[in-house]
DNA sequence: GCAAGAAGTGAATCAGGATTCATACTTTCA
DNA sequence: TGAAAGTATGAATCCTGATTCACTTCTTGC
């Protein structure tokens, strides 16, 4: 008898797992997920790589979390404007330049949530997203649809090709290449670009 | 004065290199990139491993290539549809639904390359003819802008956004988990949905 | 037919990370 | 304080394929 889990230790063990995964996170944002190996992560963490394996079952289940915790908060932000005030149209508006704003001022993150090869554990979580990000714009088309704002036969698949057109148009200049090649205030001129073409195009068709 | 190059040794092994690369193209249409091991592709090939090498540098740049021979095809396709008599809106249409009836019939295929985590070599073939396909895209927005049918800003950016949609509203239905829930004549029913969702959004756009 | 030079072979090796585990250290509590 | 039980360590091991290379087998041109 001794050695029981004192409440004491198991908030350690809670925040000590959090803290790996933040540090995890890190490094994914820093240099995305081919920069997330376990001896890294525990260099980071100061801890030996063996004990990564009492928070986490293996290297797949720990990125696919630190995919979610990221693509949770791109989600919420989502979310959130999505859920302001105003005619769907607008909303669906606000929605895809917070996307594109945000992904673009991020970009190594974006890249490595939208478009970095990733191993299969990962990749059934970005499809998991990507399949949040367009319920969450379907809802707001569902509800355009019931206001007669507009009609649309299919809102899933509707938001599915918004998610796509977004994705796509900003992986080209999201990706480590061609941000290697272009200037900052150029950067800045691509964004404005990309947001009107995509308000055009993912709303154009709504409009008729 | 022994063994030189003949022009038939040449044929041969030009021929030998063609061979090895259809197996190669055969493995990942039936079980994607990650079925094409250089050992699996030896036996298939009725070689040994130490052969490949003699045809490719490496199998980054054997995968690159068997992506490229897949994708060479899709582009072509593509290019032939888009180059009929009609209006551009009409040839528009008539390209997104060749890429996605092409993309339905051979679902491995069309999930490898549009979708399957793939390594870096690959990956960048697959930026290149995602490019290409906009590009193809884009040249018939300019002409149809031309011909005063409508009016694009950014044309390059409008065909990105439509290689995004065409993808992601097929990626779903087309990675092999989804692929293993549905029955056949659900999946014919649902290509006709997508069609029709693609068409009138990547559309629509341009009518307003 | 034969020697020189290619091509073919495939078991052995390498590579790069994930994972394990024997050992050492901590915490708990009677 | 000390025995019991948990936790931490990190070098050694494993894994999965790609890649090599010493050796064998063909081709060619005289």
């Amino acid at each position: 008898m001794a050695y029981r889990h004192t409440p004491e230790r198991q908030a350690r063990d809670r925040a000590q797992r959090e803290h790996v995964l933040q540090l995890a996170l890190a490094l994914v944002v820093e240099g995305g997920f081919a920069s997330l190996t376990m001896q890294r992560l525990a260099k980071a963490a100061d801890m030996a790589t063996g004990s990564l394996y009492r928070h986490f079952a293996g290297k797949g289940e720990l990125a696919a979390e630190v995919f979610c915790l990221a693509s949770q908060r791109e989600v919420e932000a989502l979310q959130e404007v999505l859920a302001t005030d105003g005619s769907a149209l607008q909303r669906l508006r606000a929605g895809i330049e917070r996307f594109a704003r945000r992904a673009w001022d991020s970009r190594q993150l974006a890249w490595a949530l939208i478009a970095e090869p990733v191993d299969p554990q990962v990749e059934e979580q970005r499809l998991r997203y990507r399949e949040a990000y367009a319920e969450l714009f379907a809802g707001v088309l569902r509800e355009g649809e019931q206001h007669g704002e507009f009609r649309v036969s299919h809102p899933h698949l509707v938001a599915a090709c918004m998610v796509g057109a977004i994705s796509e148009v900003l992986v080209g200049p999201l990706s480590p290449q061609a941000r290697a090649q272009r200037s900052e205030a150029q950067v800045e001129d691509d964004l404005q670009q990309v947001r009107s073409t995509l308000i055009h195009f993912c709303l154009g068709a709504l409009a008729s």
